[in-house]
RNA sequence: GCCGCUAUCGUCUAACGGUUAGGACACAUGAUUCUCAAUCAUGUAAUCGGAGUUCGAUUCUCCGUAGCGGUACCA
């Protein structure tokens, strides 16, 4: 054991140009003036260059927390692994937060541009703080400089694999942790690099109870580990800066994946030994995907759905996605969602205690589900402002053709989007493409087209007949009438029972009739309702496409 | 290997220790004087296994099993 003397001496060896103290920070990052029920929480994810959707799921959750409290929502960024960073990793994760309507209050906006007072928010500018931090640890004899190499480790591993002992670096295994003043000298004096560890004073005999925000009781043991606190490249490693960090920006508390829950007594011991009152935790479980029968973490190399950029490029409405996801976060969701189903979802109120704690599967059969629903409630308006913005980015064709035709393009929209029988087939605003192509006859002319089996001149006899007493001013009830009198002229049953006791007696039914028309209009055997695609077509329009097809034929 | 978390229809889940174990999505069938979609009706489908506590267990306890996570100078 080194005396107190000996620890300030190697502290200022290893930080001889750190000057400020850690009282002077505290100052600088004074606690905030709320009321109690006002929650300050923080979105906390490194830029890897990808925004997982389990990512702004927990965004959303902190977001939606800190709204219902009127409290501050804050953004940082935790870029403290230079292996994995990647040129403009904040600005995607900005621009992943913002695609989700979620509010930054305090935070990055970019690598050079934060709001808020108690920045930095991007923990490479926060290095001078966790050094004074550590300087002050080292010199209290609460950490110390280790100086063993990646070999070192490895080396303690396999011996510790081969005994059967548990791997890591703690107790008779942390050979730097009572190193002398002598030794450590050397070392520097070499110019050898280090690492600061924690000198644990946990016993991982000790079992410790925990009351989690989600996961209820829970019994951990210890820490022992001298775990990193700051890397040999200065920077700090996620346990030391997390507890600095979340105690000077003065959160609330701390929800997180749950695959921190692990290392919880580890924060809690660098809590405590950096004089900070202990955080409450909450642990989030992970999005799941079923595969092969069996549940696995949403993948980002294996799943496209596992990257928020795909539903922005595929036009989800992103309304919906986040109704999903409170879904999965809150189960009552749904059921307040029936009852309340034109209440905006601000008005839910999203509970800590009823979460669950299983991993829930993301159901991308579900989320169309609701994606159509929320889009069937959606304005023609709406659907083609919403379905605009999203083609300016990623549909240029259509993009235009909304633009140059925007009452066509809002009719065709409009399409049983009315009255009683409302379409619910639309998902997401690339889903609308297939309906445009219809009604532009650029784009029609490359889209193939389905035939039907019908004898070609009873086809052609039956759209002479339509064309013969076609006319667009006529109500659904006299359009209807026509096409039963061509049926009746041709041999057709306009009675769907009649002609399924005697199918022989007829050419067909009257849907046969309609599938004609509908073929010769679309160019498909499914479509909406053939009346109000003629109506919003126009009259030269469907003779043309009549005409075509006839002379197709 | 060790440590921890979790466990109800295919999926998301509901059920003061007492229910014919409920709902939603998906699926199937039927209805709907134009197809598809929508809508409506109906149906199939679950408490991981084993002990224990109890008059009574999906619910509480223990043991197993499985899934997930951790076991890094990654977060």
């Amino acid at each position: 054991m080194r005396t107190v003397e000996e620890n300030k001496l190697i502290a200022d060896l290893l930080f001889s140009n750190v000057k400020e103290s850690v009282e002077e920070i505290l100052k600088r990052y004074p606690k905030r003036k709320l009321n109690e029920d006002q929650l300050i929480l923080r979105f906390a994810p490194s830029p890897t260059g990808f925004v997982h959707i389990g990512s702004i799921y927990a965004a959303l959750i902190n977001e939606k927390l800190v709204r219902q409290s009127n409290g501050t929502f804050i953004f940082r960024a935790e870029d403290t692994d230079k292996e994995r960073e990647i040129a403009n990793g904040i600005e995607v994760l900005v621009e992943g937060i913002k695609g989700f309507d979620i509010n930054i209050d305090e935070g990055a906006l970019s690598f050079d541009k934060e709001i808020g007072e108690y920045g930095p928010y991007i923990q490479s500018k926060r290095v001078e703080i966790y050094k004074v931090f550590a300087k002050d640890l080292v010199s209290k004899g609460l950490a110390y400089p280790c100086f063993s190499t990646t070999e070192d480790l490895t080396a303690i591993r396999e011996l510790q694999t081969e005994k059967g002992l548990r791997t890591g670096y703690y107790g008779e295994w942390a050979k730097w942790r009572d190193a002398s003043v002598d030794e450590i000298k050397e070392q520097l004096e070499d110019g050898k690099p280090f690492a600061i560890r924690l000198y644990s004073k946990g016993n991982i005999e000790n079992k410790i109870n925990i009351k989690d925000l989600i996961k209820g009781g829970i019994t951990l043991s210890e820490n022992d580990m001298d775990s990193v606190l700051l890397k040999s490249d200065g920077l700090p490693t996620y346990h030391f800066a997390h507890p600095i960090d979340d105690t000077l920006m003065d959160i609330s508390f701390v929800l997180r994946g749950d695959e921190w829950l692990p290392s919880q007594p580890l924060h809690m011991e660098i809590f405590s030994a950096l004089g900070f009152d202990q955080l409450q935790y909450g642990h989030i479980s992970p999005l799941m995907k079923l595969e092969n029968g069996g549940k696995r973490k949403l993948s980002k190399r294996k799943d496209p759905e596992a990257d928020v950029a795909y539903y922005i490029k595929e036009g989800y409405p992103i309304g919906a996605v986040k109704e999903y996801l409170f879904n999965i976060a809150n189960s009552n969701f749904y059921d307040w969602r029936i009852q309340n189903p034109n209440e905006e979802v601000k008005e839910f109120e999203l509970k800590l205690e009823k979460f669950n704690k299983a991993g829930a599967l993301f159901d991308m059969t579900k989320l169309n589900d609701v994606c159509k629903e929320y889009i069937s409630k959606l304005s023609s308006e709406e659907l083609y402002k919403r379905t605009l913005s999203w083609a300016e980015e990623y549909n240029r064709e259509i993009a235009q053709k909304l633009t140059n035709h925007r009452d066509y393009a809002i009719n065709i929209l409009n399409i049983e989007r009315e009255g009683s029988k409302i379409r619910k087939d639309i998902a997401k605003y690339s889903d609308t493409l297939s309906l445009l192509e219809i009604f532009f006859d650029d784009m029609y002319e490359k889209v193939p087209k389905e035939s039907l089996e019908m004898d070609k001149g009873l086809q052609k006899e039956i759209l002479e007949d339509f064309l013969d007493v076609f006319y667009p001013g006529d109500a659904v009830d006299e359009w209807f009438g026509k096409i039963k009198n061509i049926a009746t002229k041709r041999g057709f049953s306009t009675d769907y029972k009649e002609y399924e006791k005697e199918p022989k007696k007829f050419n067909g039914k009257v849907g046969d009739i309609a599938m004609v028309l509908r073929v010769a209009i679309t160019g498909r055997k499914q479509a909406p309702d053939l009346y109000q695609i003629i109506q919003v077509m126009g009259e030269s329009r469907v003779r043309e496409r009549v005409k075509g097809y006839i002379n197709s034929l």
